[in-house]
DNA sequence: GATGCTATCGAAAAAAATGTCAATAGGGAG
DNA sequence: CTCCCTATTGACATTTTTTTCGATAGCATC
């Protein structure tokens, strides 16, 4: 008698719940191991899967990719106008409120990461929803610190640029000087804190 | 007769220059298509030779790689030093100097591009040298401007994080943003020099 | 229960990328 | 001119990664 295979007991989702999991398991990997990490097989065994399912809910490896910066740069936007209604809702301290949720985005989440991914495959087109995001938060800042509008966009274009710089690169630059791997962030956040504080007073 | 293929003339370089020539090669296409662009057929192709010479020269495509990255980070030491130099040659405007050197490193050329690679894909080990250049600048530039050891450090190391960030991602958010391409760059310049400045004034 | 839909799976084909090899040819040395 | 060394090449072999396919098994509905 052949040896049969025991069947693999089978966990079946919704469709929706499907994605997400695999999804979950690629972010996880993106920001943990890289790019490079993105293979199908291992995706698919991260999310606990056959690789066939993965075809199956996402038609080809570059489907994945795709559906993956989307829901990644999505919630990247919602992190930021999220901070952003956290600053108003407490104005004293506006300004460290703001700064601290843009570091945490980029660097506890693998903002920066997929950002830096983004840029080094240009794939920048679909990032629509993240000028409009940055735009309104401008807006709301500028009015809330007495900035005209181009200059309030101007402190957050820089802002962006420090965050993904320090989010990316921070922590290994701190311990490749041997100090600890949150200097850098510190540096930066307090850098931005004193160039807003100067803006506000009228610089 | 069978047809008879006419054979490619062929160009015989010394070891040295076939490697430099696809090494060239090799960073062109990582700095205008991003790291999953260095495959082993593109390389060849775009240094105009077989698969099998580059790894003839290079053993294998991680060797390639390693290459690559080794040669990229000479440059970029290379480049920051000499800009460090520069700057004490021209003591008057030591901090415009600087600044301007470095985001031209990391913009132009495509410094930012191999550190992002670099951090995605976790070898940091290769950056020793990296290390050493930090400190040495650090020291030099803070013994110009009259601080301590650990200021200067502390700002050169977030004057990295800027360069960086602004380096990788200024262009495009620029254009995200319906802005010049050098805006943020100029920006970021801008608020080091500040930085710079105020340090030196006796922050 | 029985039936239909389809998410899931194993296995294997197909495609892509890397690595191997024997033969060729440029160019210097004798 | 002849010999030798080795950079270079085309063609092929191997490995890795993606894609396809038929069969299976949850789950809802009847």
């Amino acid at each position: 008698m052949p040896a049969r295979k025991t069947p693999t007991p089978r966990l079946r989702r919704l469709p929706e719940a499907a994605r997400e999991n695999i999804l979950a398991a690629a972010e996880r990997l993106l920001v943990r191991e890289g790019p490079l990490a993105l293979k199908l097989v291992d995706v698919a065994a991260a999310a606990g899967v056959a690789n066939a399912t993965v075809m199956h809910h996402f038609g080809s490896i570059d489907g994945l990719h795709a559906a993956l910066m989307e829901r990644m740069t999505g919630g990247l936007v919602e992190a930021v106008l999220e901070a952003a209604a956290d600053a108003e809702r407490n104005p004293g301290r506006a300004i460290e409120v703001t700064v601290q949720a843009l570091f945490d985005t980029f660097e506890a989440r693998g903002a920066a990461r997929l950002a830096a991914w983004l840029e080094l495959t240009g794939e920048w087109r679909r990032l629509t929803g993240v000028r409009e995001a940055i735009s309104q938060v401008a807006k709301r800042q500028g009015q809330r610190m007495g900035l005209s509008t181009s200059v309030a966009e101007e402190l957050v274009l820089v802002s962006l640029a420090l965050a993904m710089g320090a989010g990316l690169f921070g922590s290994s630059l701190g311990q490749l000087m041997g100090k600890p791997k949150s200097l850098v962030r510190d540096l930066a956040a307090n850098l931005l804190r004193e160039r807003a504080a100067a803006l506000k007073a009228g610089g």
